[in-house]
DNA sequence: AATGAAAGTGTTATGATATAACGGTAAGTT
DNA sequence: AACTTACCGTTATATCATAACACTTTCATT
């Protein structure tokens, strides 16, 4: 891991919910489920609270297309992020931007833009659902 | 014009106020909008039933991280969208993905995923504001 | 013109997502 | 200990979006 920082226990209890969740959750799915709400956090507010510092440690990502939330499956980054996100079993895969974001700033410089940040998501099927039909 | 489809009176409404704003608006600015109001519109469901129609022609696009909506600024399309957004005034610009829409489905297609769509947003500053820091 | 299908509308109610405001608590500096 | 900073619980509220139902308009086809 990039850096050891000291989770509370609230900001613990999410994290490993969306870890084993292993596809995105909304807020309140996260409050809805027994083993968070077994730990004492039932508001939403609560929720909010821990996925805000967690997405700030580049734990968490937000799915905008969902209002959902996706445990980042490698390095804790702040880099742009992007998902393939499967229209069928709502599984993500999160893939690195590097080489794109880089070909994105040089397109927006083209248009006068002053990139800062991106968010990318791709729609469509994941190889298990593709080949199920 | 593409495909000349006759809007209705509220559909050529909520166009009219999107393409006078320039920027994005959240069904609920809409809404708010005298012209919108003066002309019958009082409920969201209104202008959420207009929008739809409307993004389903292409002529209008939706902003995920804003939860707001834009008006197409050139042909009317269903193409996979991109935005640069200006994180101080607010204001997008549109731009092709035709090029970087292949690049991403190729890479997507290593990952065993079948693209259908994608959605892309890039923050930052437009030419103005960054000039004017 | 009659008729029937499809799309659109108005209204009320409700669901889903997210934050404001306030006061209190925990933990680490110095 | 005094101070600071982050965190927390609670209540209320803001914001975004859709369900359900009955009615109307539009328009191609008979």
């Amino acid at each position: 891991m990039a850096k050891e920082v000291k989770l509370t226990r609230n900001q613990q209890v999410v994290m490993a919910a969306l870890t084993d969740a292993g596809q995105p959750l909304s807020a309140y799915q996260i409050l809805d489920l027994e083993v968070v709400r077994d730990n004492g956090l039932k508001a939403p507010l609560t929720i909010y609270r821990a996925l805000e510092k967690l997405m700030a440690l580049g734990q968490v990502h937000r799915i905008e297309s969902l209002n959902a939330f996706v445990a980042c499956d490698h390095e804790p980054h702040a880099e742009p992020a992007a998902f393939m996100i499967c229209q069928d079993c709502r599984c993500t895969i999160e893939f690195s931007t590097t080489s794109l974001s880089r070909s994105i700033a040089r397109h927006a410089g083209q248009h006068g833009f002053q990139m800062a940040g991106m968010h990318l998501e791709v729609s469509g099927h994941c190889e298990a659902c593709a080949s199920a039909h």
